[in-house]
DNA sequence: TGGGAATCGTTGAATATTCAATATTTTCCA
DNA sequence: TGGAAAATATTGAATATTCAACGATTCCCA
């Protein structure tokens, strides 16, 4: 008897979500292309934009970043006067990071070319299909954890 | 007046793709630990199941690599012979990929982690949701091309 | 039909990421 | 309270990826 055939690699949800996630971030670097910024550091930037001081543990996970990796990333946009680092008084282990003047007119540029990206996608693929998908996305994310 | 806060990181589509697709991949990979396969590696014995003989560019394609990096992966695959090259007769410029039996093997071990995986995923989020999802991202996927 | 342009895959150098080991500081409990 | 264990971030070596350039082959059309 033969082998039946296995299912092809396209209906698997993890070669979906890697499809679509690389697809998407394709299309984000290419507007980012200007700023010479990779998506990661928007990321950082983002998360920094609220001013308060982030240690690189924290950063990493919401960057979803490891840590030697982060560290180096960050020694990159300290040198670009993006960031910089902060000893935390209260547990001086940690590293508080904070965003620049510059790092912060940098994430505005950034984030209003992302909202433009996002406001494509939901044009193009539809409000509803868009708004259904980032729900199913944070259910399964908040399932797997 | 005060700069009004911009959408967090957590609500973009892209970061929430990245999110998912992280974990997911981690969780796999998990599971293929103890073969010793990356991900990628079971894309790629997975196309080349079908016997057919797939040269590199087809092959990047399908499994998300670009060129260097398929090559290079690929080089290693050889070494561990799983798979090999054959120049293409019709085409010269072109090398098709083989699956070894070995590969055969692999692949089939392979596919029944993924099997599994996918099993536990519906099981915890739901047929539902989980279907749900897959048709969506196939959607996005299709417009963003 | 000759030869320039396009396609295909690989290579080497530059860059980035990861793993394991380290230094520092804090926590905890015997 | 002393000191072992845990937590935090960084470093250096090993590994992997990317970018640009190349060699080989095929395509195309003047």
């Amino acid at each position: 008897m033969a082998k039946s055939p296995s299912k092809p690699i396209t209906e698997h949800l993890a070669y979906l979500l890697a499809q679509a996630n690389r697809e998407i971030n394709r299309q984000l670097d290419a507007r980012f292309r200007k700023e010479g910024v990779p998506v990661e550091q928007w990321r950082i930037l983002k998360v920094l934009s609220d001013g308060k001081g982030h240690s690189m543990g924290e950063l990493a996970e919401a960057v979803l970043l490891n840590h030697p990796t982060l560290t180096k990333m960050v020694d990159r946009m300290v040198s670009d006067a993006l960031v910089y680092r902060v000893q935390d008084a209260d547990d001086r282990r940690k590293v508080l990071m904070f965003s620049s003047d510059r790092g912060k007119a940098l994430t505005q540029r950034l984030n209003s070319l992302a909202l433009s990206q996002e406001a494509f996608i939901a044009e193009n693929y539809g409000d509803k299909a868009t708004a259904d998908l980032k729900r199913l996305l944070e259910g399964l994310i908040e399932k797997a954890n």
